[in-house]
RNA sequence: GCUGCUGUAGCUCAGUGGUAGAGCGCGUCCUUGGUAAGGACGAGGUCAUGGGUUCGACACCCAUCAGCAGCUCCA
């Protein structure tokens, strides 16, 4: 049978037979062939040794596709696997090892059950092997084999975990063959396609050695998971190192130390984080410009305690669904216990139930910046980002089925102003639906698909780009969540908007229409920060520390040149401050030079450098922190400009004129 | 919570089975300097906590607490 390729060029190459990708990449160029890591056919990923016959479109895939190196870090995932087993021995069992294209720090991993644990350290040992492995140039083989003698060849070789999983492809997806790639003593049951040959993967480094449970279940046991990279050269992996030793410079845990933000205690208790006076500028500001923002869209502010009858998280919902993370209840008595609270949501429906409601009142918009509790595992405790007591800026909106989806609209508006505001546009916008399989979630069917409905009709009219993610709801209702990533790539969710059909029903809350007659409200739970706490926590990594003017702690450095300014930088500074400017004094004994130094490590927007010149002019020589001399300006003039930047919620710095 | 690692001065980190060091910061003094580090001197540590091994432990072992990476979880 005759074979004809067509090439993306639209170039086509016959052939007498069946022919292999490498071998029409070798008739092209001897370079291409040894560029070629994989290939698609008629749009399918597969390997170069693949044996194409008959009419069929071939494209190459080289270093310059992205998909190349998804299968360059895949191959390089099963000689980490082959390296280990060379290493520990045939008890070894390896079970999953992807590459990860889109991780911020990580390329690849393998997980393995090991007979003995391994740390850090064992990783350059590991590391040694696998370029022995890849000097060998083993040449990778695929084949296939039905499921029954697949099972046989992985049993045989002591691979549980394999056998399980071709139980799972044969019962999940029907496969009744499993394909197996070989590499000199080394067999993996694997999808592919790998490399030709160890020997084209040149640049492999091993970064860290973690636990990670089988299937990801808690219930199961832990295995041993190695991470690492491997690139296409040297150069694109120690870009890649560097990047990473720059983002764990943003790290909102250093720089919180560095610029004084905020305080982890042992002596106060883990996840239980302190404001310290700079953070809680930055925390104050952002909350007084969002109750500002909360007034002139009709919420009402309210204030509720720390705690609340364990009775009241018991019709909730709360109590029950979360026993296992809340601190243990104060219990007075046999049977008066109560609860810090790990939500503000049953106090705000009191302050609801406590007036009856006409179909006029509603919305009801009940908010608070709430601190509430929650015992999160040791393990999950991280900076300001996951903590035990935080701050929620929430309210609960109750309404009639009219008026939800305007107001979940109104909601989502909010939520995005603030970000943009503060130009965190890096996010996503995730649907938590409910999954109909699992047991977590309270109320009827019927409830949920219409909540669905709201959220899904809102996020279609504003014509969000958005993920549905089915078991990512609330236990009481589906919601939208912004979610952003840290500086190391992982997720966070900071705003959310939640429709919740079902506490209504609980606390059996109404308002009497225009029938005359009791109805059940919606509400909506919504905190378009999440929590000041993690909010604080990704601006810190955002801006770097360098917060715009108007959340900075700081935001002019006084800086006189020698003391013989010390008087006129004194007069600058009460200016400054009666001006409501953040305003500080260095009158320390050092050079001008060492003064701006300090200054702007500790990103204070502005310096007003007051020398001799400044004093008898009466003018403020401007620095700014990003660096250079902005010229003189008349003090009033200095303050205008700052109010004027502070009060527009900059977040580009003004060029300030230069001029006397 | 689980797996692995870490815990030394306010901060960042060296360090050895024979009772502790650097840089930065801090204090005092000198210097009066014009846009990212002037100089001198000085104070400061129950080496996370509790056990154990040892003639002797910051170092070795165990436990606890906390942190880091990952997994799991996240109202």
């Amino acid at each position: 049978m005759n074979t004809v390729i067509t090439l993306p060029d639209g170039s086509q190459r016959p052939y007498d037979g069946p022919v292999t990708a490498l071998q029409v990449a070798g008739d092209i160029s001897g370079r291409l062939a040894s560029a070629a890591v994989a290939a698609r056919v008629d749009g399918q990923l597969c390997d170069l040794s693949a044996v194409i016959e008959g009419e069929h479109e071939l494209q190459l895939v080289t270093d310059r596709d992205e998909q190349a190196l998804e299968v360059l870090r895949h191959s390089a995932a099963h000689v980490l696997a082959q390296a280990v087993v060379r290493l520990y021995g045939p008890k070894v069992q390896y079970t999953i090892g992807p590459a990860l294209i889109d991780d911020f720090q990580y390329g690849f991993y393998y997980d393995f059950d090991l007979p003995e644990p391994i740390s850090a350290e064992d990783l350059p040992t590991i590391e040694k092997e696998m370029a022995k492995i890849i000097a060998e140039d083993l040449p990778t083989e695929r084949s296939e084999l039905p499921i029954d003698q697949a099972k046989q060849r992985m049993a045989q070789l002591g691979q549980d975990y394999k056998v399980e999983m071709i139980d799972d492809l044969a019962r999940d997806e029907g496969a009744s063959v499993v394909s197996f790639y070989k590499q000199g003593e080394f067999v993996d049951m694997c999808r592919g396609p790998h490399l030709p040959s160890t020997a084209r993967l040149k640049v492999v480094k091993l970064l860290t050695v973690a636990g990670a449970y089988w299937r990801g279940d808690e219930a199961n046991k832990m295995l041993t998971r190695i991470y690492g990279v491997a690139f296409f050269n040297k150069k694109d992996l120690a870009a890649h190192l560097d990047r990473i030793e720059e983002a764990r410079k943003r790290d909102h845990r250093v720089i919180g130390k560095q610029l004084g933000l905020f305080l982890l205690s042992d002596a106060v208790g883990p996840g239980l984080p302190l404001w310290m006076p700079n953070g809680a500028i930055i925390r104050m500001e952002l909350e007084t410009w969002l109750r500002g923002e909360l007034l002139k869209r009709g919420y009402l502010p309210v204030y509720t305690p720390h705690i609340g009858r364990l009775d009241l998280y018991r019709t909730s919902g709360h109590y029950p669904y979360y026993k296992e993370s809340q601190f243990p209840p104060i219990q007075i008595s046999e049977d008066e216990g109560y609860l810090l609270k790990p939500m503000n949501c049953p106090h705000h429906i009191q302050i609801y139930k406590a007036v009856q409601h006409s179909y006029r009142d509603l919305p009801v918009r009940l908010s608070e910046f709430g601190t509430v509790y929650r015992f999160e595992k040791s393990g999950e405790l991280s900076g300001l980002t996951r903590v035990r007591g935080f701050c929620q800026d929430d309210a609960h909106i109750f309404c009639t089925p009219d008026q939800l989806e305007a107001e979940i609209e109104s909601c989502i508006e909010l939520t995005q102003m603030i970000l943009q505001t503060l130009g965190l546009s890096d996010y996503r916008v995730r649907l938590g639906l409910r999954d109909a399989d699992s047991d977590k979630y309270t109320g009827d069917a019927a409830h949920w698909d219409q909540a669905e409905d709201n959220i899904r009709n809102v996020v279609g009219k504003l014509g969000m780009n958005f993920t549905e993610e089915r078991g990512e709801a609330t236990f009481y209702g589906p919601k939208i969540d912004f979610v952003v990533k840290d500086c190391l790539g992982r997720e966070w969710q900071l705003g959310t908007v939640q429709v919740d059909y079902n506490l209504p029903e609980r606390f059996d809350l109404e308002y009497i229409g225009s029938d005359n007659a009791a109805h059940r409200p919606i509400m909506v739970h919504r905190a378009p920060l999440g929590s000041p706490e993690r909010f604080v926590g990704i601006l810190i990594e955002h801006y770097a520390g360098a917060f715009p003017l108007w959340l900075s702690p700081m935001q002019v450095a006084v800086l006189p040149v020698s003391d013989k300014t010390n008087d006129y930088a004194a007069t600058v500074l009460s200016a400054l401050k009666a001006a409501d400017i953040r305003a500080e004094l260095d009158d320390s004994p050092e050079k001008i030079g060492a003064k701006i130094r300090r200054a702007t490590l500790a990103k204070a927007p502005y310096m007003a450098v007051l020398g001799e010149r400044e004093t008898a002019a009466g003018t403020i020589a401007v620095r700014h922190r990003t660096g250079g001399e902005a010229g003189a300006l008349a003090v009033d003039e200095f303050v205008a400009q700052l109010r004027q930047e502070i009060d527009s919620k900059g977040l580009e710095t003004p060029l300030l004129p230069t001029g006397s």
